[in-house]
DNA sequence: CCGCCCACAATGTGATCACAAATATGAGCG
DNA sequence: CGCTCATATTTGTGATCACATTGTGGGCGG
């Protein structure tokens, strides 16, 4: 009987309060907001010294988004953020419809009038980040709406790779900061509430899928334009 | 001009030829093709004397696995196989479906009579390993198959998602082990090769999608029964 | 005989160091 | 003055160690 005592023991993703942890979490909300220059290389040292701890820390966090592909190891061996072509971004995007529709189809069973009040809330800050061009408040209200829909849904599964995409988004979004407000912005998220209200399953996830194909939709022009512009440069 | 010299350098994930990579690489076959059973424990001390070197390589090795979904890193800080449910399996199948299917649209525009004549091969092969009962041959043949089809498609974005789904259904695998030949084992290869042959990539979405579910089909029953038996003895 | 507690072993995390490859720097030569 | 090659610096990889936490087993007290 070594085996036993709780097969499951509250089943969690990673013991909080590790260092690397921190350095993981500080470092993977900078990246999918968007604050790092698509190509940026980053060294283990370099991230240390500015975290204030030693290697270790930052070589595991850094390793670690290498897996969730939000970083870049390049033959060198060097880690640097990734580059984004139109290509890239096109693929991206497939794979989030796939992903999301089918994660906000898993969520629907479980979504309720309070969780339509709750993406009402959402929806508002939105607006009034937008008003205020604040461009970063505008993009996490974004991903507050999509994963407090998402985490409806049960499981394990999903979640980790819709992250991992917009994990490798984020780069992207660095390019659009300047953007906000000569950018179309019209997102599908009261058609998604709507559907939430109306019990229509099949309403959220056409939702989704167009509010994922609109928001995504103009920019890989607006790349083509700035990848031109950062090769030759800087 | 210090940003130029090619943008990109030969798109590869990792530098091979380092220790934590070659680690990295067999353990994740052995998971792959369900060596270990669910919920079985590992250490970096045990795992880097296994393989003859120090804590550093299996130490990274298994975080990295971990960040991949292959390995849980449970709230102990214990590194241990996932448990399998029948509710994470229909997830992990259902997500299959919708990478995968995406994957082989996406693939469709590059496939042609040659990889028509590959995947037969591989298919024949298959046939042998069942006949002779040599069940991780099976396994290894069906990875090929699938895999032979969707790095036809372009990117980069894709396969690494995909790679992650296979590698969370290894630790479901060992519990098919002794099945082979018991169940059912009828896929959608055929099927898939003839879409390819005609040109018809709906036809060719169908197959594997079909394969998909048809090949996950019986098994979470088996599942159920062999979760109550680990669960009490071991 | 049962339950609690404490000592001991095992394990993951973090720090530090050694080393080799890659990169940047600068001197010397054509 | 420009190119080349040697040298110094930077960087990732691997090894080793220290420490805190967790897991385990035995012994003491009830």
């Amino acid at each position: 009987m070594s085996d036993r005592s709780d097969p499951f023991p509250t089943e969690e993703t990673s013991p909080a309060g590790t260092l690397q942890e921190r350095v993981y979490r500080e470092l993977r909300e900078e990246i999918m907001l968007g604050r790092f220059r698509p190509g940026e290389a980053m060294t283990i040292r370099g991230l240390a010294e500015k975290l204030g701890t030693s290697m270790m820390p930052a070589r595991e966090a850094l390793r670690r988004l290498v897996a969730e592909r939000a970083l870049d190891l390049l033959p060198n061996r060097r880690i640097a953020v990734p580059h984004m072509t139109p290509e890239t971004f096109r693929e991206l995007t497939e794979a989030r419809v796939a992903l999301e529709v089918l994660a906000a189809r898993r969520a629907f069973p479980e979504t309720d009038s309070a969780l339509a009040d709750q993406l009402d809330v959402i929806n508002d800050e939105q607006d009034v980040a937008i008003a205020k061009g604040d461009w970063a408040g505008y993009q996490e209200r974004n991903r507050a709406f999509h994963f407090a829909l998402y985490e409806r849904a049960p499981g394990r599964v999903l979640m980790p790779l819709i992250e991992s995409l917009w994990l490798q988004i984020g780069p992207f979004l660095y390019l659009t900061r300047e953007s906000l407000g000569t950018t179309y912005l019209e997102d599908r998220h009261v058609e998604a509430i709507a559907a939430i209200r109306d019990r229509d399953e099949d309403a959220l996830a056409l939702a989704v899928e167009q509010d994922i194909r609109d928001g995504m939709g103009g920019l890989p022009a607006l790349l083509t334009q700035r990848e031109a512009r950062t090769a030759t440069g800087r």
